[in-house]
DNA sequence: GTCTATATGAAGATAGAC
DNA sequence: GTCTATCTTCATATAGAC
């Protein structure tokens, strides 16, 4: 039954999504609905919370160990591009964003289930590469440095995804955009930066 | 009566706001409203025209004569991210994508409004930059450099506040992530690179 | 064009039998 | 715990007078 209330509410959002869907959606009736979840809102925060914890499930599973800086930078950044690109990563951050106001302790649940985790996850081996030289980040601290790279891999992607909902992403575009925004990072602050654009080619 | 309706469905967003809502707003009947607008959908759509011909008309404003290389960038980074991270600006950006899959034609608009704009400023700036020799983008067309930038500025920032909807950003912060941006996108492409951070300090 | 009053439907929530 | 049936409230939209 919550698997039925988050479809609906991820598809219709908080307040356009009704009780009737969900019922019908679970194949039960209105008072069982109501037998295990106070209201509606309870019902949303539950299903939020739940979709937040495999949010984070997910992402924690995108640890890549430590091998070279391109390639690690590259497939942590392949990960996190698929999950917030597909069609569940996108309506949830529709329906976080879109009732923000009303469910401020949900928002920030998903600020810490997703953005939060991916960012201390790369912050963790930015750190390492610093360490060891193999990034020179000149005077930008080590937390500044990872937003700069979680923000060129989130890229007008998902804004363009988000403003044209019909459309999908192919894997050569999201291999362009992750190359696109690692080759950019590199270019920054690798003390020996690729002298051009490697990885997929256009778009 | 518009200023009304655009009043109520930002703060609201469609579905939650009501007519009722918006005929106190107004300070007119309820008969009122649907004498002008054939329908809550017809009246939204309005409301969101008005708001991306009035997004398209602040963003035009910014246009920064050509002076120097950081400093052209780091004033239309600071005038878009005044934009975006106002109070309207962030209200309008969740609407949109929250009602986006209802209202693909008006998402489509706001893109063409907002993010476009501000796009293909800057990548006339960019463009001219590279043609000057002050820019070199190492393979990566100017259309995609200038992805980067405005991403590179969008920024956790607005993120953060849309998942925190009480805060508000100080002017220092502001200062901080187009600093931020400005010099990362130098370190990357500027052939004779700032050897260290510019601009203002931490947050 | 604007109001009062209202039709009509649907939403959230519950009562009470099984 | 689950259903059928229903209560109450409220939303969109309209009718008809001024």
């Amino acid at each position: 039954m919550l698997n039925a209330a988050t479809t609906v509410f991820l598809r219709h959002g908080f307040s356009a999504a009704t009780t009737d869907m969900i019922q019908r959606e679970a194949g039960v009736s209105k008072a069982t609905v109501y037998a295990c979840f106070a209201s509606k809102e309870a019902l949303f925060a539950a299903v939020i919370e739940q979709e937040c914890a495999r949010l984070m499930r997910t992402i924690r599973t995108i640890d890549a160990q430590s091998r070279g800086l391109r390639v690690t930078l590259t497939d942590i950044g392949h990960d996190y591009l698929n999950v917030i690109l597909s069609p569940t990563g996108l309506a949830l951050y529709r329906v976080i964003v879109a009732e923000a106001p009303r469910f401020p302790e949900q928002a920030r649940l998903f600020y810490l289930a997703g953005p939060k985790v991916v960012s201390d996850l790369l912050a963790r081996h930015i750190g390492y590469f610093v360490e060891t030289d193999q990034l020179q980040l000149k005077g930008i601290g080590v937390g500044d440095a990872t937003k700069v790279l979680v923000n060129l891999l989130r890229h007008d992607a998902q804004l363009e995804l988000l403003t044209h909902p019909d459309s999908r992403p192919s894997a050569a575009q999201i291999d362009h955009w992750v190359a696109l925004a690692v080759n950019t990072f590199l270019f920054a602050f690798a003390p020996e930066p690729p002298a051009g654009w490697a990885g997929a080619v256009a778009n």
